[in-house]
DNA sequence: TTTTATAGTAAGTAATTACTTACAATAATG
DNA sequence: CATTATTGTAAGTAATTACTTACTATAAAA
């Protein structure tokens, strides 16, 4: 007479072997199997396989975390506030790593709930950051341009890595790693942001730039 | 009597099929009518379905075209090569759309098959890339970092912005906003990887740091 | 003790799947 | 014209799928 933990262990199994063998190729079977259980008692319980999935999708989710992040960081210098924020990210994804696996490629089957999930996580975490360097350029620490673009810049630094290595080529990315990432990914982006008093002369000469020719278009 | 037409439909409406529902999900039946011919017709031509696969991935592969790309970087100003090859970049991700779908979803069920396109495509772009960024540290344009990870940045933050966009919302980037995002992106890496005779003072200063304490590690 | 909620056993449903077999139609090639 | 390669039609295979029905077992709640 223990329907919560039935429930808790279906959802988990669902959770594990939709995000190895996808929507179609994890049977309802298999499911119960994985949490211990008969196939009917899962169908007693969630009606249908597209009903289990969903409570998965409503179920685990990205914890909002990162939010609650926002009031510390500002009290942090800029480097380290950032080097924080992405270990928490890339942290994050290896925690929902199944869920990762799941959204990315269960896309096209179920657009509408995957986005659901999708978008609740992304925009928080672009609203999130970008807040922060709204503040930051407030108060000068670092030049003008759109907190949100910048955000998606960051971030999406480290989720092309975490992609890469976790998802595409199975790897595990420990901490050692993670950090050293992180901290070389942070440094370019912290002196690409940073306000420095930087003539447009001593780029243009830099980047090898002839600065008397009229500008032309990215004609690509 | 027109074999070669034939497997040429069938292998596209196959690349078509699996991208958008997935490989269990695209029937034979489907693919086969999707082509225009008979399923008897695709088993006598490819024996399964599974092999069938293996040659769509054979074939569609990304295009390695940014290599030759870049003896014409060398020539041009920093800031205009970075955005002419992100533009590259970011038209070959579309152009090839659903071969990435393809890759992101079908990880998990042939992990082989899909990785080995996968990392002779990345490898490739990373090399490329890295190797420019090393003949710009030795002509002292850009400073000492990795360049493989710098490579990685860069690219993750496209491909990150054209999974969020082209895959998850289903939106399509069109040139204009393109060649905005790629601008700011690569405005932000340029400053972020420049040689400028910063000193660690001024960062720090404007960082937020108090340089005298002693520098802690990154304990997160 | 009786009831009730939750589980299991066992058997079976109709639909769909990848794939096959036997045979005929067609059109280019020799 | 005869051959040969390619396609089509039609029917069917065995396996698997999500899901159902009828009945039993068990243990907590009443």
């Amino acid at each position: 007479m223990k329907k919560h933990g039935t429930e808790e262990k279906l959802l988990e199994a669902t959770l594990r072997l939709i995000s190895e063998k996808g929507y179609l190729g994890a049977t309802t079977r298999e499911i119960a199997q994985g949490a211990g259980v008969t196939e009917l008692t899962l169908f007693r319980h969630f009606g249908s396989k597209e009903r289990l999935f969903e409570e998965v999708l409503s179920r685990y989710t990205f914890l909002p975390k990162l939010k609650k992040l926002l009031p510390e960081l500002e009290e942090l210098p800029y480097d380290k506030a950032l080097r924080i924020l992405g270990i928490r990210f890339l942290e994050t994804l290896k925690e929902r790593k199944p869920l990762v696996k799941i959204m990315l490629s269960e896309v096209n089957l179920y657009p509408d709930k995957i986005r659901f999930v999708y978008n609740g996580f992304i925009d928080e975490l672009i609203q999130t950051l970008g807040g922060y360097f709204k503040s930051l350029q407030k108060r000068e620490v670092i030049r003008r341009f759109s907190p949100e673009i910048a955000a998606r810049a960051f971030l999406g630094m480290i989720f092309s890595y975490f992609l890469s290595e976790e998802i595409m080529a199975g790897r595990n990315i420990d901490k050692k790693e993670m950090e050293k990432m992180i901290r070389k990914f942070t440094d370019i982006f912290i002196r690409g942001t940073l306000k420095i008093g930087l003539k447009k002369s001593t780029i243009d000469k830099l980047v090898g730039r002839r600065t008397k020719l009229i500008r032309e278009r990215a004609d690509v």
